[in-house]
DNA sequence: TAGTGGTCTAGACCACCTC
DNA sequence: AGGTGGTCTAGACCACTAC
């Protein structure tokens, strides 16, 4: 018999009643010392078990409140639609998505010039260092952060286009304006990876322990060469992702 | 001044060392006694730390050895290539690319005959509880668990292609053979998703506290609907994936 | 055997929330 | 005021790894 420690029982015993039903999201679980005397454990060795859960993302606390089960509601957004230049869109693809759901989008802007990090530089193969402009967006939907989206373009860009290192919103969209300029995203190369956030995005997004973020990297490419690099950062307990390859034709419009 | 409590103090520090190369990839940290000495802290306190550390992914610890600074090698997965019928591979498609890689693959098979899941269910367009059969595989890299990748494939199918039920690898792979039974796949949907492992995941894949997992489930059409819906299950520390939108002609042959 | 991390306890004090 | 979680300590014993 492979005997577990005494804080491994508590958190395997309480995810076992959070699935089963007993602790429905939004519910409140015990409180610890409830809970220490259910298990017959020191207060400490019932937080270790606690702590489990919270960085598995099953459950949040909050101090005065207690443990709360975390509800999960997710946005799908569909990778191989969005953007696309056949069926433009006036304005911003991401608040146009947004309102369509029925939610309240909200974002904050900046822009800066800034030599391109050595990551952006091979995506966008210009050299580390080179001239870059950064477009940044702090995206929240109904006040709930939701995502951060950094759009870097390489220099040589910018004097074709100057307006993209203007502050301030370009209203047509930045792929409107670009494409007006002679210069059309031909195709994307997407990258999606997940990590655990670093301090600072869990600043950003107001994300606690067990929640990942998922990265998604797209490299917008004109007939020639990478004209732009956008790397947005979602709360990977609030988003997905969705890719159509072929001929769908509408299959799957109820997903 | 907004003091932070010393297990943050201890985390932000040993972090900052960590981020400036003063202790690179593989490299050991000092032990819980001697950062108990440095910081001034209980060892308790100097674990509270640690752990942080441990959660956000960037240090792992194991019982007799101490504290190592994770080292990230990763794998990209082209999604958008993998099994296109227009480029067929013999056989498995996962085995050539990682041997392509000059990794060295290995995996565990089994099927099963089940009710679907309910979310299977979903994608598969059958009512929940339908017939379906389930191939899974458990997926090694150079002996290292990877991934584990669970097929459903609706029971009206099977009837068709009988061989998708029984024991056993289907030699030239199982997209051939349902293409050589009439059934060819015209289109994908697929869909991205990341959180933390289960404690299953946890065991299958090996990994420890903060690492999330990167869920990859791809339904895949024929002409009228849906024949099968893969999930696979990633280490999201060692994996990314890749798509390629529009005309992109090779231009990224070196990512 | 010595040193490392892993588990557990008992108790203290603090910060936050609700009433 | 009373209950909740958040932080911290000091010390004990165990399990694993190295030599």
């Amino acid at each position: 018999m492979n005997k577990q420690p005494k804080y491994r029982q508590v958190a395997d015993a309480l995810r076992r009643e959070i699935d089963n039903g007993a602790y429905p999201p939004g519910a409140r679980l015990p409180s610890e010392s409830e809970l220490s005397a259910r298990f017959a454990a020191s207060r400490n060795t019932v937080r270790s078990g606690l702590n489990l859960l919270v960085t598995e993302g099953l459950i949040s606390s909050s101090q005065g409140l207690g443990y709360e089960v975390r509800s999960h509601e997710v946005f799908k957004l569909n990778a191989s639609r969005f953007e696309n230049l056949s069926f433009p869109q006036n304005g911003d693809a991401y608040s146009t998505d947004v309102t369509n759901a029925g939610r309240r989008p909200h974002q904050t802007f900046r822009v800066e010039m800034l030599p391109a990090p050595e990551e952006i530089a091979a995506w966008l193969k210009v050299e580390a260092g080179a001239k870059a402009v950064l477009r940044f967006c702090h995206r929240y939907v109904d006040d709930v952060p939701w995502s951060t989206q950094a759009t870097y373009y390489p220099g040589w860009l910018v004097e074709q286009a100057p307006r993209l290192a203007e502050p301030g919103d370009i209203a047509e969209g930045t792929t409107r304006y670009l494409a007006d300029h002679g210069i059309s995203q031909i195709g994307y190369f997407d990258e999606i990876a997940t990590r655990m956030p670093t301090p600072e995005e869990a600043r950003l997004l107001e994300i606690g322990a067990g929640v990942p973020v998922l990265l998604w990297t797209r490299t917008g490419y004109s007939d020639e060469k990478p004209i732009r690099c956008t790397i947005t950062t979602f709360r990977g307990d609030l988003n997905r992702m969705n890719y159509e390859i072929g001929d769908l034709a509408g299959r799957n419009e109820d997903l």
